[in-house]
DNA sequence: ACTGTCAATTGACACAGTGTAAAGTCACTA
DNA sequence: TAGTGACTTTACACTGTGTCAATTGACAGT
């Protein structure tokens, strides 16, 4: 692919990253992705095959622009399980608003379109990896609450952490994000970790 | 209203309900529900001013026939929090199943539609009040855990109990209802609860 | 029987959005 | 100078929402 073709590429994706941002990932048409791109809606359709395409490299884009799987490496050295629990909500609750819009066009479309949700659970595979090694860290370390299995563990704390759960606390309930990650510790380890009595 | 029209205007909302389900609120055309009910789809228009309106009348109707408010206010005499939350749960995970598709459909409007968000929040309001009884009452009886302020602890409870994390449990993770209703107790339990020590 | 009215139907249309197709422009390159 | 690649322009097919006007059929009251 010549430079030509690959700026006009880029230029289209970070105008579809940013309107999604500036409108929440609600009601973006191909028009108007062109228009901020500064291109024609038929160049659209020349670098990708449906809107549903763009929206999967645009988030793939997003994806690799912000490195989440990198913040989160950062952290993933041997250590105790509440610490990286620690570590993990930081990095997550901080990236968060960074991909909120294109991140809410995705979840809303993964319903019925199957690449959707391929391409946003790839981008998610390393937070989901995370999840399970910080339950596996707790288990080892005997602090998992019996209550849950390991796998049981992993599921839910993968909800709690959810995009729409952020979006219920801070969108909804103005929770400031510094309260969102405060409080979403505070939760899985109330939920996880096991506090010996006495 | 004459009771024919009355009539024509429950077919159309039960097709509606009845597709939304089907579908799980996805791609529900205006054609589509038309020829559920039987009627033309200019009948549709005759009744309700425009789709939304139409899926405003149906998630009110719905909650007409399904009575969620009387099912909790059956729990709401003066017991304790612990015994409250139970039932809320029992009840509300019962629920869930019954009305997922218009939820959803209703859910995924809500960003954009202002009218389809107070419907929602309206046939939610018994559900919030419970929140807000088993809180005030976990407080009265000291077992809140003193992490939480009482609003906190509200608004952390109603997001636990979306319709999109039940979603995520049941639908995406293939837990049985059962599941979802056992382990979202412990989870408010543990998340809430204070256990004394010794 | 006559008339009015109400509920619903039929068919047409405007509009927005996605996606396809073909012809044309323009710059760079062999 | 001929050719190629990237992009534009114009046009069109299709789906879905929402509007409008003319029409049918049934069921009143007189």
């Amino acid at each position: 692919m010549s430079s030509i073709k690959k700026d006009t590429r880029n230029k289209i994706l970070t105008a579809t990253w940013q309107l999604m941002e500036q409108r929440a990932g609600q009601g973006v048409s191909m028009s108007q992705i062109a228009k901020a791109a500064g291109v024609s809606r038929q160049a659209l359709y020349l670098h990708f095959d449906s809107r549903t395409a763009l929206m999967v490299a645009t988030i793939r884009y997003v994806d690799e622009v912000k490195g989440l799987n990198e913040r989160l490496k950062l952290f993933q050295q041997a250590r105790g399980g509440v610490e990286l629990l620690d570590a993990c909500i930081d990095v997550w609750g901080n990236y968060i608003p960074e991909i909120y819009g294109i991140a809410k066009a995705m979840i809303n479309t993964m319903d019925t379109d199957e690449a959707s949700a391929t391409a946003w659970n790839s981008c998610m595979s390393g937070l989901q990896e995370m999840c399970v090694q910080i339950i596996t860290a707790l288990q080892d370390e005997g602090k998992l609450v019996p209550s849950w299995s390991a796998e049981e563990a992993v599921v839910i704390f993968w909800t709690m952490i959810s995009v729409n759960n952020w979006q219920q606390l801070t969108v909804e309930c103005g929770w400031s994000n510094a309260q969102y990650i405060h409080h979403m510790k505070l939760l899985l380890k109330r939920t996880f970790v096991h506090q010996r009595c006495c």
